[in-house]
Formats: structure tokens, sequence, C-alpha cells
DNA sequence: TGTACATCAGTGAACGCGCGTTCACTGATGTAC
DNA sequence: TGTACATCAGTGAACGCGCGTTCACTGATGTAC
């Protein structure tokens, strides 16, 4: 992140990304509640004390790995997205959301950081909920690129209805420009559902019922494409 | 729950009410992890090993109140479709939802106990699958009977899939009797969606761009009870 | 190119704290005869 | 109805443990002249 010049800032660098990896291993062996920075400097060799040198606090640590898993995520979906021809509206909208759930069921631990239990007494800061929109942004970017290329009817049911009475308008049209206002609840509502899958895949909601995620989540995204009229039913 | 016959088992069962709600309120000041057999002993007045008659260990607490919360949850549901004519599948559906989003904002941490990021080491004893279910339940019974009063078509781009190749279809006949096996797809992504939406509107996820979560929720309600054929689009 | 000084990574000891669980015990309450 | 005994709730001390954070310090590395 920092631009590294000399050789003690790249070592700085270098040590901090150290301390997040095994943070990030701890967090997946023992969940958020077991991290401890005394932990993580025994894993890497050093006395407690040091770590102070590069988090100020435990919480700031969280704030790291926090962010770095929403900029991850942002990061895969993007480019998941960007492989796909422009066009294709549905093809873009399959592959991101296979995207999301590839990075969830290969990060799980990461995935409960930023879609699990909020952690106690810890306050998000602004600085994540922008990373949190990336990938909002890819659906957005969708949907606002197919309406371009060839514009759709609002579905019957939404006609009517002033969206601008629960959504803030203002918000989404700047993480979702190009579309329509009455396309908000449909985007949001895919959004939602496909992360409510995945907790449920992940947090074990599914055992018994779901046979094969894999497959079902497919049809989800299909069932989902149909409705955000990427596809015809 | 057990039978308090003499004066001895009652002042027993009160006891352990009594640990639970200290317990309760203690996960819900603190969350889960805060949560500390010492502190519950303090808030009662008890030296700490006391505890130890009532609970065996700190996992077995913690497994009382993710039970009594699927059950207080269920019962809550329950109970509001039965206000509801039972003719009326769309009016027993969204009272079904209202009463889960109640209970969900009414007991945040209780929602996040049973819905939230699994416990560490904490393994869930099948008592709780069972608990789980009775949400499930009241959704497939709705969905039986309006089918029995007025059969409606499989949606068209349901025919033809194999739902058993991704879904159990014997537990979800056992939990959802009477209804199509080809409408489980839909009856769990409804389901999956209404508590999507009420994990992210608790943990923060909609946080800028929803305004008025309430009008949002029943928006939502609605657009499921379209596509599980309970009302007319 | 060499030297003086500033920067900064890491040390080690300490602070004050809380935790789950075990164990031998006291004393009140219930039960059986 | 009264007594002897069993049951069981709660005590108090102890076990061994881990935690976040502070602080004065050493010594290596970088910078400026």
């Amino acid at each position: 992140m920092s631009k590294a010049t000399n050789s003690r800032a790249l070592a700085r660098d270098a040590q901090i990304e150290a301390i997040k990896v095994v943070a990030r291993r701890l967090i997946a062996e023992k969940s958020v509640s077991g991290l401890s920075l005394r932990e993580v400097s025994r894993e890497l060799g050093l006395v407690s004390s040091a770590l102070y040198r590069y988090f100020a606090t435990r919480d700031d640590l969280l704030t790291a790995l926090i962010l770095d898993a929403y900029n991850d995520l942002g990061q895969s979906v993007e480019r998941a997205d960007a492989r796909v021809a422009r066009a294709d509206a549905y093809a873009r909208w399959r592959a991101s959301a296979r995207a999301i759930r590839r990075w969830a069921t290969h990060n799980p631990h990461e995935y409960a950081l930023i879609y699990g239990t909020p952690v106690p007494g810890y306050a998000a800061p602004t600085a994540t909920i922008e990373a949190a929109a990336r990938v909002v942004r890819v659906l957005g970017a969708i949907l606002s690129e197919s309406r371009r290329t060839a514009p759709r009817s609002v579905p019957k049911h939404s006609q009517g209805i002033d969206v601008g009475r629960y959504l803030a308008i203002d918000v989404l049209a700047a993480i979702m420009p190009g579309v329509a206002p009455e396309e908000y609840l449909k985007a949001l509502i895919a959004w939602t559902t496909i992360f409510g899958f995945l907790t449920f895949e992940l947090f074990g909601q599914y055992v018994g019922s779901v046979k094969n995620a894999n497959l079902m989540f497919d049809r989800v995204v299909d069932d989902l494409a149909v409705s955000l009229n990427l596809k015809a039913a």
C-alpha cells in the first residue's frame, strides 16, 4: 500500500504483511475473538510489545484485516467481471456471482469477518464502507450497461412506488451510476440473496437440506438474473 | 421445561432461568465471546463454582441459550401465522415474515447467536437443528395449504430440473409435508432472502443505502410472495 | 568518503486484569421409616 | 409425628492460563554535512 522508497520502509511493509498473514491464519484457526496480539508475536518470534511498532492497538490490526478482506473480495469480483464480454450482461452477472462464492468458500473466515456478526466494541471506520461498496458497484455496472445496450421496461409491480421512501437514492446513485432508481430495489434484493445464501451455506444453516450448494447456487443466480432482466425466463 | 414436582426442583428451575436471563443480558451487552460464567455468577451474587450445579460447562449454557432462541423465534412465528385466517395464504406469509423481523429486531443479539458467525470450537448438537426447522415448517405449511386450496402450475423455468440433484428431498419433505419438490427451491430462496435481509440490516450492511428498513422489508416480502405464487404480480 | 546524529525495530519486565474448572467443605432441605 | 439419613445448593481457595498495553532500554540502520 504505502510506497516503500528505501530499505527500512521496505522491511517495514514486509513486516506488516507478515503480521497480517499470521493474523489471518489465527482467525481461520480460532475465529476473530481468538485473535491475540501476543499469539501473533509469538508466531513471528517477536516479543509482544514489538507489534506496537506496526499497529497501535488490536482493533487497528482488525481494521486492516477487514479492509483487506473487502478489497480482496472486490478485486476478485471485478476481475471475474472483466474477463467476460462487456455486452453479455447475463454472463457478467453469473461470473461475478460465482466469483463472490468462490472467494467466500476459499476464505470462509475472512467472509465471516466482514459479513458475520460484527465484533463487540468495534466500530468500522468509514474507509471500510467504501471498500464494501466495490462488490455492489460491479452489479451496478452490469445493470447500467445492460440497460444502455437494450433498454427494458420497468417491471409492472415496481411502477408507482416511490423507492425514495425507503432507499437513499443519492447514495445508491453514486454507487450504481446509470441504473434507474426503480431498479435499485431489485439490485439490493439480488445482492442480499447472494450473500444470504453464502451466509447460510458457510454458517451451516443448509446442513441437512442442501446436498449440493454449487448447483443450488447456480440455480439461485439464474433466478436472480431473470428478476434482474438479464436473462429471459 | 422439566416438570418441577417439589419445591427443590422448582427452585432449581427458577435458578436455571435466572442464570439464562443474566446470560442473555450479558450477551446483549458484550456479545457471545464476552459471556463468562464468572460474570454471570457475580451478577447473581453467587460464587463462580456454584454455576456448575446447573451447567456442566460454558458450552452447555450456550447450547441452552441457542435452543431457547430458536424456540422463541419459532413460537413467535407460529403464533403470528395462527392469528391469520387459514385460507389467506398471502396474509399468513406476510404475518409470518413480519414476525420473524419483529423477533430479530427486538432480540438482535439472540439473532446473532443463532444466525451469525458460529462460535469457534462450538458444535451445535442435533437438538438445535430440529428447533431451527420450526420457522421453515411454518413456511411449508403456508405453501402446502395454499396449494391445496388453489393448485398452481409449476413455474416455467423450474420444469425439467431435477431438484433432487442439489436438495435433500426426503429431509425437506419431512419439514414441509404437502409441498411439491418443485417448490422447495423457491421456498428455500424465500427463506434465505428473508434472513439475508435481516442479517444485512442487523449487521450494518445497509447503513447508508437503506433509509427505512421497515418499508423495504415489506416490499421484499411482497416480491417473494409473488415468486411463491401467494400473490398476483 | 567519513563521521555525527537521528530514527526506529525490537527487548524484557511489569501493570492489572479476567477466565474456566476442580475440589473438599458446610449446612439447609427433603425423604423414608 | 419424629428422627436418621441422603440429597444437593452454595462456599472458598486454588490450579494454570492468557490477555492488551506501557515503558525505559539497546543497538542497528539510514541521513545530512
